[in-house]
DNA sequence: AATCCGGGGCT
DNA sequence: AGCCCAGGATT
C-alpha cells in the first residue's frame, strides 16, 4: 500500500484534504435524488443498471415507474421478460434489462445460500460476488456495496476517473485501458476508511463530476477542491 | 484492444 | 456534426 502511494506520488495529507473538502461540499451542495433515500439493495441495483450510460434526468421516471411495477427481486423474478422490457421501453441499451431479469431468476432460485450467507440479503455485498452477477460490471460492483450496504469499496464511472485524473493524476488518460488499472489504485488509496464515510465520499466523487468537474466547461472557481488539485494551479 | 449497444442532451 | 452520459458483454 505505501508503495502503491509512493509510486502514484500521493501525499496522505493531501488525500485528507481532498476527502474532507470534498465531502463537506457534498453535504451542502448535492442534488436530491431519490436512490440516494434508500439502503435497498434491489433499488440501489435497478438505479445503478438504468444510470449506465444515461443521464440522470432521463432515469427518474422510469426509476420510480420500475419499482412500483416491480417492488422486489421476486416480483421481478416473477415476471416474463417482455413485461421487463416494456417497463424498459425507451431507456436504450436493453441488453441491461434483460440481465436484470435474470439476475432476479437467479438469486431468487439459489438465494442466498450462493454467497455463502444463508440468512443475509438476496444480493451479496461484496463487489466480487456481485461481479459474477450478468449486467454487474467492476463498477457497478463498487456501486451497490458502498451505496445499498456502506461497505468501504471503491468504484470507477467516468465521473470519478475525470475528477481523480484532474486532482492526482493530470497525465493520465482514462480512456486508455492501461491508465484504467492506476485510476482505480488512486480510488482505493483515497477511500475513507469506514463504510459510512465512503458511502458520501464516493456518492461525492460522481457528484462533483456531474456539477463541477464536468467534462467539456469545467467550474474550477466553484471548485472545493481546488486547491489540491494539480490541473487547476496552473 | 476494439466494437457494439439507444436515445437524448449539450456545445 | 460530434461528443457526452452513474458501463458491460462480446469478439
Amino acid at each position: 500500500m505505501a508503495t502503491a502511494l509512493s509510486a502514484l506520488r500521493l501525499d496522505p495529507q493531501r488525500i485528507r484534504t481532498f476527502g474532507s473538502k470534498l465531502r463537506a461540499w457534498y453535504r451542502r451542495n448535492a442534488r436530491d435524488l431519490p436512490w440516494r433515500h434508500t439502503r435497498d439493495p434491489y433499488a440501489i441495483l435497478v438505479s445503478e443498471l438504468m444510470l449506465q450510460q444515461t443521464q440522470v434526468s432521463r432515469v427518474l421516471d422510469y426509476w420510480t415507474r420500475f419499482l412500483t411495477r416491480f417492488p422486489t427481486l421476486h416480483a421481478l423474478a416473477d415476471a416474463k421478460e417482455r413485461q421487463v422490457l416494456d417497463a424498459w421501453a425507451g431507456l436504450g441499451y436493453y441488453a441491461r434489462a434483460r440481465n436484470l431479469h435474470k439476475l432476479s431468476r437467479a438469486v431468487v432460485r439459489e438465494g442466498p445460500r450462493a454467497w455463502g450467507d444463508d440468512t443475509g440479503p438476496l444480493l451479496p455485498a461484496e463487489p466480487a460476488k456481485l461481479r459474477r452477477l450478468p449486467g454487474i460490471g467492476a463498477y457497478t460492483a463498487g456501486a451497490v456495496a458502498t451505496f445499498a450496504f456502506e461497505r468501504r469499496a471503491s468504484l470507477v464511472d467516468t465521473n470519478v476517473a475525470r475528477v481523480l485524473t484532474r486532482v492526482f493524476a493530470p497525465r493520465l488518460q482514462p480512456k486508455r485501458s492501461r491508465d484504467q488499472k492506476r485510476i482505480w489504485a488512486i480510488a482505493e488509496a483515497t477511500l475513507p476508511r469506514t463504510g459510512k464515510a465512503t458511502w458520501t465520499h464516493n456518492q461525492a466523487l460522481m457528484e462533483l463530476g456531474a456539477l463541477v468537474c464536468t467534462a467539456r466547461v469545467k467550474r474550477c472557481d466553484a471548485c472545493p477542491v481546488r486547491m489540491v488539485c494539480r490541473s487547476s494551479d496552473a
